[in-house]
DNA sequence: CCTATATTTCGACATATAACGAATTGACGA
DNA sequence: TCGTCAATTCGTTATATGTCGAAATATAGG
């Protein structure tokens, strides 16, 4: 039960579930999920914080940044597979997060500039993809 | 949206859980949930104006008493469908729950005098069968 | 009409929480 | 080593929420 109240209180919030919707796919680095909300960092911060204490988000650190997705249901436990099905099965037609995916689809095309990183573009393009499968 | 909010906030909070896991079989009136959660009048009052504005729940007054139920949730919109099942299912086996179906069996086998009117049993007697079979 | 009971509404209070900015920590590159 | 940038932690503030008790409302019976 304990648990399951840390999940309904961290989905009790509009912007952790945007979040986690967001994370649904792709993972983002803080500075993305920051620029998608219009929040401030240490806010974004706090909220992926209070998702990832329910298990419904895990993070890792690449370098500089630490990016955040949503658990793979399959290995989830019940009460987190069955808050994420609740999430995406019932906003599956929202139109406030299909202007999020519009939005985020923006963010992603400008590459990294949101965080003020495009200088160093090739650098992330390197070591993005071979941390990708180690902790899943 | 704005209706899945409601639906995550209601279910935010502890005693509004456990009246909703209550409520899933069978109806019961104000003063059995309160007797329940152990609870002032008014604050359980709110609780289930809470659940009801989420439409996770029902109400219909009979006679002096106010019954509440879940919704059936073959009938109910597909978010309030997923809490549902989000709830039922991932507190299966929650002992707390578990702890409360026993206290709310004693609390039916008790008729109605949770609500203090044993003194005046024989109306009571009287009256409380044929109201329970009603509206099950 | 008056009383009693169940429920709801209202007002007050304590706690919880979301938000921000400032300060701190971690990880690079110069 | 130092400076920079991303992220987190900390301290503060405003708002939201859970709780209660008192008052108001609804219903039934005398």
């Amino acid at each position: 039960m304990f648990h399951f109240m840390t999940i309904t209180r961290a989905l009790a919030d509009e912007n952790r579930v945007r979040i986690l919707a967001a994370l649904r796919e792709r993972d983002l680095c803080v500075c993305q999920v920051t620029g998608l909300l219009d929040l401030a960092p240490s806010t974004t911060s706090k909220h992926l914080n209070i998702l990832r204490q329910a298990r419904l988000i895990e993070g890792t650190r690449r370098g500089k940044w630490v990016y955040y997705r949503a658990v793979d249901p399959m290995t989830a436990s019940k009460p987190v597979r069955e808050a994420l099905r609740f999430v995406f099965d019932g906003l599956k037609d929202s139109p406030e997060l299909k202007a999020d995916e519009e939005r985020l689809h923006k963010i992603l095309a400008a590459g990294l500039d949101v965080c003020g990183i495009e200088e160093h573009s090739p650098f992330i393009h390197s070591l993005a993809p071979d941390v990708e499968e180690t902790q899943a």
